[in-house]
DNA sequence: GTAAACCCTGGAGCAAGGTCCAAGGTCAAG
DNA sequence: CTTGACCTTGGACCTTGCTCCAGGGTTTAC
């Protein structure tokens, strides 16, 4: 797969594959004439790259997230790295929770009648 | 209130309230000699601009919110922004909820020995 | 009255995360 | 054998969100 490909596949630019190369967040072997050929497994690779952005976590965090995964890291330091992973995550939906009520409140008062939203307005539903 | 005495009670700097007020998410009154003067809900209001910011809204979200919390748009403006950022949340926990699960299974695993070619993350093992 | 601790403005600099471009190599189709 | 769509590199440039001066005025404490 080529990095236009992956490109598309992935919804990223061909400067940003690139960019994570420099960075170490992924690798690519080479063809004879130097193009880049990456393995479908690749596609998800960005896929979660872009997400764990997505949920504020930075390009370094999730280089030694992969890193780590990718078998780099004794066992300790890998488990090390997931559970504090994980606690940021729990702390961040904490948050994003308490954020929601805040921001759920106001919407009721601006809206007392209750007009029906597309998705899911109830808080119990989702802040749980 | 001062510049200073704000700054600290925020936990911000000087810089980052000027910044903020360039950028239009907050406004200070004056004093007869040019030193800013702000009210002391102002406190809460810079807390709550820090924790958008940790949820990974950009100033300009959350400026948008604000000036529309602060009465300059009209109720069904307002209300489209909050339901649209109560969207936002929804669909950020949903992703954090998920990547979560992922990350927990790694964790369950316990990670034997190296999983994978390096910097590479299988899907398969991983995507529920 | 003077030193320390504030405040002001304008502008430069920085880190992250890209984005764009020039100059050029590779390759399949017609 | 040229055209067009790919690919390569290196480096300049952009946006966001600060952070840090420089140069200068103000207020407070001793």
């Amino acid at each position: 797969m080529r990095i236009g490909a992956l490109a598309e596949a992935a919804g990223v630019s061909r400067d940003t594959l690139r960019y994570y190369e420099k960075q170490k967040l992924i690798r690519a072997d080479r063809w004879p004439n130097g193009y880049r050929d990456y393995p479908e497994g690749m596609v998800e690779m960005v896929r979660m790259i872009r997400q764990g952005q997505a949920l504020g976590f930075s390009l370094k965090e999730i280089g030694a997230l992969v890193k780590g995964l990718g078998g780099g890291l004794s066992q300790a330091e890998v488990e090390k790295l997931l559970a504090g992973k994980l606690a940021d995550i729990d702390a961040r939906m904490k948050e994003l929770a308490e954020l929601r009520a805040v921001v759920a409140q106001r919407l009721a008062e601006a809206c007392p009648l209750g007009l029906d939203a597309p998705g899911s307005l109830d808080p119990k539903r989702v802040a749980s």
